[in-house]
DNA sequence: GATGAAAGATGTGGCGG
DNA sequence: CCGCCACATCTTTCATC
């Protein structure tokens, strides 16, 4: 389904979505139409699911990363998930098994912004109670793994 | 340093970052030339970082998503960051406060290749203990907020 | 700063091998 | 998968406002 040709092209997107089909031809040494077809399947197949640009979003004002816990009651979780994922500060969702039963990552512009997030968090019913973990610092964050 | 127009064009692109500058253009109802420009400008201020696919880890083999929180000495923690970013399994690293003092968002193909990567956190000078939740359905993982 | 035009590069689809 | 063709579209620059 995904062979060598494939992962090396995925790969040199990785580096930049927006080389051109021929860059990445020669870079791969295979033909124009090769590259061309192999990305228009990956994308039929939802293997890529599109393109984005990787922003730094403390200078977009998302000074404040947070990564927080959920306990919730098991009838309702999945329904809880759907609608923080809503949420416009939220990157991800995890279902989880362990200490938490959700685990939330989202970026807000300021305390005020995160304060009424969490508040809002608690006052969904089914939600138990919430952990914190602000970030200091961010040593990674960057969905681009090893294909 | 970001107005109305910038965020208009990173909003676009969030949706499709292969779109060609023309398509950008009539979208926004601005020149082509404002478009490109705005954009390399973008990229050469650093808030946009570059372009990459959106891909769908699941069907590359990477089955299991975990977050990891690590407990660890504070003298070590930077470089324990650093080490652990280093890892081809690792999405993010944030320096936190609170119950843990790094989290970690790493995926894996497959138990053994988890196991290995919580045997050698451990290995790591410095780290104290571990706590893996592991991600039974990702409900949303996606870092595209609104600008 | 934004604009539109223009030259060369690229996207896209199709052909036979 | 390759090589080639062909037309439409695009990138990139730049003189001009």
């Amino acid at each position: 389904m995904v062979d060598e040709l494939d992962r090396k092209i995925i790969s040199i997107l990785q580096e930049d979505a927006r080389l051109s089909y021929r860059e990445i031809a020669k870079k791969v040494g295979v033909a124009v139409g090769t590259v061309y077809n192999r990305i228009k399947r990956l994308e039929e197949e939802g293997i890529i699911r599109g393109f984005a640009p990787k922003l730094d979003y403390a200078k977009l004002g998302y000074d404040l990363t947070t990564i927080i816990g959920v306990k919730a009651q098991g009838k309702r979780i999945i329904e809880i998930e759907r609608e923080i994922a809503k949420d416009p500060h939220v990157a991800c969702v995890y279902d989880v098994t362990g200490e938490y039963d959700i685990i939330v990552i989202a970026k807000f512009r300021g305390r005020e912004d995160m304060n009424r997030f969490v508040k809002k968090l608690l006052r969904i019913d089914g939600v138990e109670k919430t952990y914190t973990h602000v970030a200091m610092d961010i040593v990674k964050e960057d969905l681009t793994l090893e294909v």
